[in-house]
DNA sequence: TGTTGACATGGAGTACACTTCAGGGATTAC
DNA sequence: GTAATCCCTGAAGTGTACTCCATGTCAACA
């Protein structure tokens, strides 16, 4: 799969796909001999990972801590763990956050509704 | 109340508080007559409101926007109803995209603790 | 009256995540 | 064979949201 295939199938630009190898978010991905990108299934598993983690709001640098951590190998299990939980948590609070939000939206649109139907 | 002190009270750096203040996202400050702000319980209000928001991800200029419409007086009152409901959809799809990936994270941790328990 | 310390402003600097650009190969279409 | 098209890389540029800095004012205290 070229990488103008795989910018369209996920809805992401090349730059994007290119930039997200450098950072190290991707691993390498497989390239024919005159060095263009041809994704296999495993590149893809991968660049469906990292926009899914990316639209959460996971930073860059976490994920490719944890990509850095699966190319070294079994030794580095616990750690993927441990930084897959801290990375949880943090998504948890920004839930909350969000869900907070809402709440406070939700309050002041009902209010400016209630003054909207009292004015006509 | 001066600046230190709501910096204090909410936790945010006071050139941020000034920061916010140039951006828009709260209105001009009252200030005493050498140009020193003395934060009123109005000013308050707002400081709160653009810190929840912008921890919720909330934009500057949407935030700005919607302070605009609301010195500018009560004929707005329809147009602030569809800025908040705007973000309110914005929250709801960023909730969503959390959601997703905290499961994607669930499955991940979950595969990882497994094979930790039969490699010992 | 001189010094200290909190606060002011405008502008420069920083961090993060892209995005655009300049300059070059390789393939394909004619 | 050459023009068009797609791809490559490294580097510079952009947008957003702060954060830091230089310089200056003002009130209060020694």
């Amino acid at each position: 799969m070229t990488i103008t295939e795989v910018s369209e199938k996920y809805g992401i630009s090349v730059d994007t796909l290119r930039y997200y190898e450098k950072a190290g978010i991707i691993p390498r991905v497989t390239r024919n001999k005159s060095g263009i990108r041809n994704y296999q299934e495993e590149d893809l598993q991968w660049v469906q990972l990292a926009i899914w983690m990316r639209r959460a709001g996971l930073p860059i640098d976490a994920l490719a801590k944890y990509v850095k951590l699966n190319l070294a190998g079994e030794d580095t299990l616990p750690q993927r763990v441990e930084l897959l939980k801290t990375q949880r948590l943090d998504l948890e609070r920004q839930r909350q956050e969000i869900g907070e939000a809402m709440t406070i939206l939700d309050r002041k649109i009902q209010k400016y509704e209630e003054r909207l139907k009292n004015n006509t």
